[in-house]
DNA sequence: ATGGTAGGTCTCCTA
């Protein structure tokens, strides 16, 4: 079976519903990860979600930040979540289909401006959250696995637009990409997006504060799909959606594809 | 070197 997978920080799934449905019509992904949902559960808007085929669904949600969903086709089994830094934050989801497959959907803390664990408590916890899913990747070895979300960290140079202007700024400094790395060896994941597009630029979010995102193109690769070896073997392309990050009243992040042949 | 925009909500926090 083909099964082909979205990951989209959508920065509020209220304000955003349209673009869910135009992405859910237009591209048909087998199941949908959002971030940033910034909704309680009861009030995120299902009812054309489930009218375009995306009838099985499982969320956490919170008040104004946060938030996490995977929206799906394919008929979700058992669902469950992670708390990590002790956050008590809905930053994550997890969920298994009737294929045996295992989906995480994480929203990673940015981490605030200052890259300094001593003086900015909230870049400890994004460090602190990335230590702590490595531990449990570690005592909880995935099998049939597929990460996704908005991981915060823009691991390579060519995740970036300027490897060296960003050294210092949160989301690619070697302290982060250091943590990421752990944490990706301590569950054996592979970056399927990069197994794919190996080399070259490729990003999946540009601030907003550009005058235009487009020509001055300072992106950032902060959205990844991540699977365990017994399901990377098994994917076969990858793309950005570059494009919804121009659809009207946009999020700051385009989604990120990936498809398997399972 | 600085400030730029966006979303949610309870007047400022987070990204």
């Amino acid at each position: 079976m083909s099964l082909k997978i979205a990951t989209w920080n959508i920065n509020s799934i209220r304000l955003r519903e349209n673009l869910i449905c135009k992405l859910m019509s237009e591209y048909a992904p087998d199941i949908i990860c959002l971030q940033e949902c910034k909704s309680t559960v009861e009030k995120i808007p299902t009812e054309r979600f489930r009218a375009l085929g995306y009838s099985s669904w499982v969320a956490r949600g919170q008040k104004s930040y946060n938030g996490v969903a995977i929206l799906s086709k394919l008929r979700i089994k058992d669902a469950g979540d992670l708390n990590f830094a002790g956050l008590d934050q809905a930053r994550h989801v997890a969920c298994k289909l009737e294929n045996g497959v295992t989906i995480h959907n994480f929203y990673v803390p940015a981490g605030g401006d200052i890259p300094d664990r001593d003086r900015n408590s909230k870049f400890d916890q994004k460090l602190t959250y990335l230590t702590d899913m490595k531990d449990w990747f570690k005592r909880n070895t995935p099998q049939k696995c597929i990460l996704v979300g908005d991981l915060n960290i823009a691991p390579q140079e060519d995740d970036v637009w300027s490897h060296n202007s960003l050294l210092n700024v949160v989301s690619h400094t070697p302290i982060e990409v250091r943590h990421l790395k752990d944490t990706q060896a301590s569950g054996n994941w592979c970056d399927i997006t990069r197994k794919h597009i190996s080399t070259g630029k490729l990003y999946s979010w540009w601030s907003y504060r550009a005058r235009d995102w487009n020509a001055s193109d300072r992106g950032r690769r902060l959205d990844h799909v991540w699977a365990t070896p017994d399901i990377a073997i098994k994917s076969h392309s990858s793309f950005v959606l570059r494009e919804a990050r121009g659809w009207d009243n946009p999020s700051d992040h385009a989604p990120v594809f990936a498809n398997f042949e399972l």
